[in-house]
RNA sequence: UGGGGAGUCGCCAAGUGGUAAGGCACUGGAUUUUGAUUCCAGCAUACGUAGGUUCGAUCCCUACCUCCCCAGCCA
């Protein structure tokens, strides 16, 4: 059991009540089965999170197994980032690296017995007449002519289907179970089609691909699984997960329980791999790792540490209730890992300049600022300071309203780090834009000194000398669409795209950030927590994404919320 | 109008016959050289609706309402 205190939730109380009654003999094992045909998003997390967390909790193991059973879609490319991914997330499935087209040739061997056994049939319709012939949700279909060819006969026919002697879609094999079922999927599914296509690990081996219904519970079997979760619209699906099983009792090890949960929901986003394929495709955004998408490659640069993701699946818990979770809960998950882990360094985003005009012109001076404000033991570092600084121009405001505490006229606010110093004048260009502000400090109350608590002020900004400022690129990000359920509805998830939700500046950074390693992470100070870009990076020259900003209390006030 | 699921605080989510956990958000207040963080306090007479059983119901029964999933030779 983890340290963590561990909600129960419907799975595990699942799992304390097999382990109570010794069905499965204390064992548990799970395991993470996508389909190679796309990358891996934040949807995904959850389930890899719930089967590697639940096997780790109750000392078990996760196999990844990739369901490779159409070739059509598939791709090694695709099983790599899988693999990335769910490593870079923290887990390890050890020896146990599977693929569905392992049992290429028991589940061959299976689907002839079951022919034997009169429960399958070869079926001679068309695709088309199949369809016609499965009925509606409120009809029952209607028996195919096949449905009794002789067994010997099936077996001749499927055997030639492996043989390749006939067309992709001539033949198909079927379970005989019911075409009356209410259930449509025990309307004699479909369990073999024929599919003359290379396959990334067969090759040209099998011309007959098994389908998922057949291929998913015999996998889950063959591997030992106990426990084989999955989304929630698997649920009809089950009674032919077990069907199958039955008819295999005794010639495969165990009957796996399947259990059903919903799938993450997140605001402001799409999630589905039509649409993200459509974003990407569309040049809407960069790549399939653009860090405004939900993709795993995506998060992970825009920022996000696996740690966040973690703590997010498990803040958010696990249930069958269909639910959103807004995405402000993932940020606020980010937020908690680097407001630990993360050094602080100062950038100034938006550059307004200041010129304390009594201050030296030659002068520098060294101010120390820590690393981390609850963490003396990380130490300090140097941050020079001279006549002509950089401030962010929001924290200035010529007519200040309510309640700011920042520079304005007349007004006094700390240098951080540094001195106090009081805002005397404003240099405005001939169409009135403010160019410049001008201070005055005072020398008694450099950070540091005694002189530095003789005197209180509220506001406190940070600054960087402008001769000792490195110019970077830094992109920011907000969330891709402003509408918080694009997907919703038959409204076209497209025309909620946030104009807004990249946009690239030229910020300055304090010397110190221009050795940043690639996804090395830090918190600007009072903007946010920003990576190094592990793409775009280079030594000495660090780009910035923005991952997420720093909570904001005055942002809503002023904003009047 | 067939079948399978779900409805507990703004968002998640426990509890399942004995009088509503927890987290996030939110609201106060304290600390703070980040309007950050941290801390402390507050936050469902109420469990989709209506009936019923019971000393007692979110939990059991009945009816109803709302939402989600299913008619791929996809997974």
């Amino acid at each position: 059991m983890p340290t963590d205190a561990v909600v129960s939730n419907f799975i595990r109380s699942i799992i304390d009540e097999d382990n109570r009654t010794g069905k499965w003999n204390q064992r548990v094992e799970t395991r993470f089965p996508p389909e190679p045909n796309g990358y891996l998003h934040i949807g995904h997390a959850k389930s890899i999170c719930l089967n590697f967390g639940i096997a780790h909790d109750y000392n078990g193991v996760c196999h990844l197994r990739f369901d490779d059973t159409n070739p059509e879609k598939e791709a090694q490319e695709y099983v790599d980032a899988i693999c990335e991914n769910v490593a870079w997330l923290g887990f390890d499935w050890g020896e146990h690296l599977h693929y569905s087209s392992d049992y290429f040739d028991q589940l061959y061997a299976f689907a002839e017995y079951l022919i034997t056994q009169g429960k399958a049939y070869v079926e001679s319709l068309t695709a088309d007449e199949i369809r016609e012939q499965r009925g509606t949700l409120t009809s029952p279909g209607q028996n195919s002519p096949y449905r009794d060819r002789l067994p010997d006969e099936s077996l001749d026919l499927f055997r030639c289907m492996k043989a390749g002697e006939f067309p992709d879609g001539k033949y198909v094999l079927r379970a005989k179970i019911d075409m009356a079922s209410p259930n449509m999927n025990m309307r004699d599914p479909v369990i073999y089609r024929i599919r003359h296509i290379h396959h990334q690990r067969t090759g040209d081996q099998w011309c007959i691909y098994p389908m998922y219904d057949y291929t998913h519970c015999i996998s889950d079997a063959l591997e030992k699984i106990t426990h084989s979760l999955c989304t929630l619209e698997f649920e009809d699906h089950r009674p032919l997960y077990d069907w199958v099983l039955d008819q295999l009792e005794g010639k495969v090890p165990c009957h796996p329980q399947q259990i059903e949960f919903a799938r993450l929901n997140l605001t402001y986003t799409v999630m589905s791999k039509r649409k993200l394929i459509e974003l990407v495709e569309s040049d809407l955004v960069d790549d399939w790792d653009d860090p405004r998408l939900s993709t795993l490659a995506g998060v992970r640069r825009r920022g996000y540490t696996p740690k966040s993701i973690r703590q997010f699946i498990e803040r958010i818990g696990v249930s069958k209730a269909d639910s959103w979770i807004d995405v402000s809960v993932l940020e606020d998950c980010l937020r908690e890992d680097l407001n630990e882990s993360a050094p602080r360094r100062v950038a100034i985003l938006r550059p307004l300049k200041l010129i304390i005009d009594n201050y030296p012109e030659d002068l520098e001076e060294d101010c120390f600022a820590p690393n981390h404000p609850k963490k003396p033991e990380w130490g300090k570092r140097v941050v020079p300071l001279s006549k002509t600084l950089y401030i962010e121009r929001d924290d200035f405001m010529e007519e200040p309203t309510k309640g700011y505490f920042r520079l304005s006229p007349g007004a006094e606010v700390r240098l951080r780090y540094g001195y106090i110093v009081k805002c005397v004048a404003v240099d405005k260009n001939a169409v009135g834009e403010i160019e410049a502000i001008h201070c005055t400090y005072d020398a008694e109350t450099k950070s540091g000194t005694e002189g530095a608590t003789k005197r209180k002020v509220k506001g406190n900004i940070h600054w960087l000398s402008v001769k000792h400022a490195q110019p970077a690129e830094v992109r920011l990000y907000d969330r891709l669409f402003s509408d918080p359920y694009p997907d919703s509805g038959d409204k076209d998830y497209k025309t909620s795209l946030n104009p807004d939700s990249k946009e690239i500046i030229t910020a300055y950074l304090e010397q110190s950030l221009c050795d940043a390693e690639p996804e090395q992470a830090f918190q600007f100070e009072r903007n946010g927590y920003f990576i190094a870009d592990r793409i775009d990076s280079k030594p000495g020259k660090p780009v910035f994404n923005r991952a997420v900003t720093l909570r904001d209390s005055w942002g809503k006030v002023d904003a009047g919320v």
